[in-house]
DNA sequence: TAGATTGTTAATCGATTAACAATC
DNA sequence: TAGATTGTTAATCGATTAACAATC
């Protein structure tokens, strides 16, 4: 499977879990294009990639189809995560129920603030930064957020590439160096805003 | 140009601002590859449909790059844009430097709650939403981002639609309906993460 | 000069789309 | 049956990559 597969799936899927929340038992594949942006021919074709889910005249059951996809990209199951950064940003993402909603679970939240570690954010203690290499062994975690400012971004990637982390989201918009064999998601929402509106003022 | 194309030329100027910082003042289109995994080629194919703007066997020179994109971009001058929501996303938000750093200034913010209004989100006063539409013709306002809970999110995107708001970024997982000539922006960190754990798992 | 890196060509591959028969 | 929507084909387009001459 390709990239893009595989990133429009999980699109996809965001669709399902939403529409499903909304009442919704099927949806066509123009809905959801119109929430996605998606070529309706496009949706088709990646979903009769991997079997035929929907039924002619009637278009997709929102729950099998759920399940078919969860199924395509393994995420039947819990993932840990680690969270980096106990300011506002890492509240904010702590306490978002978008991760919750996809079967990933921040195990473990830390911070190098003496003033924050002990704290607490929602349900869950701030550990002390010195203490994640034992909770990414402990807690089978391959996912780190980096959630702190940018001046402090290169050490905590440093920090979760030493502890054995292989995905690294990163919401500063620091540069990070990183081995090949760990992956890169830096979330840029002025550089996603830039394009934006080049489209918007042509 | 394709849709690709900006999007990636976006990507270039983060880099570059970023390298800029660090204190560089050239750049080889295989370094500004490895922090963007764009294949040189791509990057160096992207930039000589512009113009002939580096120097064989040199490089780069990252001033006068970041010049050239953002001439290209249009995005040499300040534009001024909406947030709704004033809690911990909203807060973040506001004062992450990320805006700031690309031109885009956060020129007014929006709060239902009694609460929130009237107090301050860095250096601004947050005001109620019932003022959007004065504040979105007074400042020209074209883009409004979205930092609410899901259950409040179609109704601030109506409310951005009918003041005139051409480009929403929605920070929430709710699916909003809009008319065909605004543009709506998703940013979902969960669903970024599927894809990622598929490859990794892979 | 020797080494490095751009700018560009040519070839390949995946994404996108329109169209439509199949069928619910 | 009539209407709707899938699954699939065929054609096109843009993205990606390797290779290399040009040139700093």
């Amino acid at each position: 499977m390709t990239v893009g597969v595989a990133a429009r799936l999980s699109r996809y899927l965001q669709v399902l879990t939403q529409s499903k929340k909304m009442g919704k038992d099927r949806i066509s594949s123009q809905e959801i294009s119109d929430y996605t942006n998606i070529n309706a021919t496009q949706i088709r074709r990646d979903l009769s990639n991997f079997g035929r889910f929907g039924k002619r005249g009637v278009g997709y059951n929102i729950d099998s189809l759920l399940g078919e996809i969860r199924k395509i990209l393994r995420t039947q199951g819990q993932h840990n995560i680690a969270l980096v950064g106990a300011g506002r940003l890492g509240e904010a993402i702590a306490s978002s129920p978008i991760f919750a909603e996809h079967g990933i679970n921040i195990a473990a939240v830390f911070d190098n603030d003496p003033e924050k570690v002990g704290g607490s954010i929602g349900s869950m203690e701030v550990g002390d930064i010195r203490t994640l290499p034992t909770a990414v062994r402990e807690k089978n975690i391959i996912v780190g957020v980096i959630a702190v400012p940018a001046d402090s971004a290169p050490q905590v990637a440093d920090e979760l590439v030493g502890s054995g982390v292989k995905i690294i989201f990163n919401y500063s918009e620091a540069l990070l160096d990183v081995p090949h064999d760990v992956t890169v998601h830096t979330s840029n929402p002025a550089v996603d805003l830039l394009h934006a509106l080049y489209f918007h003022l042509t």
